[in-house]
DNA sequence: CCCTTGATGCAGCGATCGGTGCGTTAGAAG
DNA sequence: CTTCTAACGCACCGATCGCTGCATCAAGGG
């Protein structure tokens, strides 16, 4: 990796290419090996960086797991947009469903469950809020009868993660449109 | 706790004893600090014993947690017996929601599942489905109308770990009623 | 009651982790 | 182009982790 990394961020700086270099680390060896093994020298290693620069600017291994998973999921789906509630849900829940498919996002969100404590758990569940408000609300200009976030979040969130930590099976495009059919009466 | 310690294993023994206060041990860490700072010296120390005993025992932290999970999650709740399916699991709901309430119990599961990787997150359901599976069979041979164990796990396991890990609000009464009238048709 | 076997305690090894003071360098402001 | 600030790299420290032979001791069988 080096120094021309490919950044995801957008300024440009050293700052950044540090940061997008370490982030990039933790996901690399969260993918190879278990996350006991991840230590903050080995990131900063990998990373190309001075284990002291992680230290400095992160401080704890809680705290970079939290802000990779903040990074990984934010923005990685896109809402989906079929004109009505039940098409954005069913599109959005086969999404998120394909997403948890892969075995890095699996490590990485057990992780940061695991080291992070609640803060890097709701780091990995609060764009996918942020998602279903945003399609809630577009059914609400629509005029439509919008279910509870809550509600929504515990009957679709709730199966999808959970079978993606527990059980380690995904769930169909089927099964998807019948979690939804359970939610919208 | 020294060496007067209520063994919960049936056999006994040195190696019970030794196994229980180990066990014992990893709770008592787990619910003090965050699990990252749980080390196997740590835990011998804690448990009053040697740390070569934890390494030649368990090996690893992962397979200790998966152990102590196992136990802890195993016969935790006795399988309700109301009469009616609906009865048993808006009651088996609501208990298994009462003990996610519990802080230590969340610690726990939280480093079962980063540490443990899929093993240490099993570890934490395969009771519960036990439990289900005992209730579904009852309705069964009561010649009701049985829905699929995938089914209600899905939608009753799910809203309930999701709530206790990502979310951090547990389910009320009301709560587990409305989840199990949307699994029961 | 003794004896065999497996598990445990002990001492100590190398490796590496987490953390700090100081000099240096890259980026941004004027 | 010059200057200023914040971030980074380097060298180094103590602490302790993970792990391995060897001696010891408790549990269960004959």
């Amino acid at each position: 990796m080096s120094t021309t990394v490919p950044i995801h961020t957008r300024p440009g700086g050293r700052s950044a290419r540090v940061r997008a270099a370490v982030h990039r680390a933790v996901e690399e060896l969260l993918a190879e090996g278990p996350s006991e093994a991840m230590t903050i020298p080995l990131v900063a290693a990998r990373a190309g960086v001075h284990p002291t620069t992680v230290y400095r600017r992160w401080g704890s291994l809680a705290e970079l797991l939290g802000g990779v998973a903040a990074s990984r999921f934010s923005g990685d789906i896109v809402v989906p947009d079929t004109g009505t509630l039940r098409g954005d849900l069913e599109r959005w829940v086969a999404d998120v469903a394909t997403d948890l498919t892969d075995p890095d996002v699996l490590a990485l969100m057990r992780a940061a469950i695991g080291t992070g404590g609640h803060d890097g758990a709701s780091a990995c569940v609060s764009d996918r809020h942020a998602q279903l408000t945003a399609m809630l609300e577009r059914e609400h200009m629509r005029g439509g009868d919008t279910p509870e976030l809550e509600r929504v979040a515990d009957r679709l969130l709730g199966p999808l993660y959970y079978r993606a930590i527990f059980v380690g099976s995904p769930g169909s495009p089927d099964w998807a449109r019948e979690l939804v059919g359970a939610v919208l009466v």
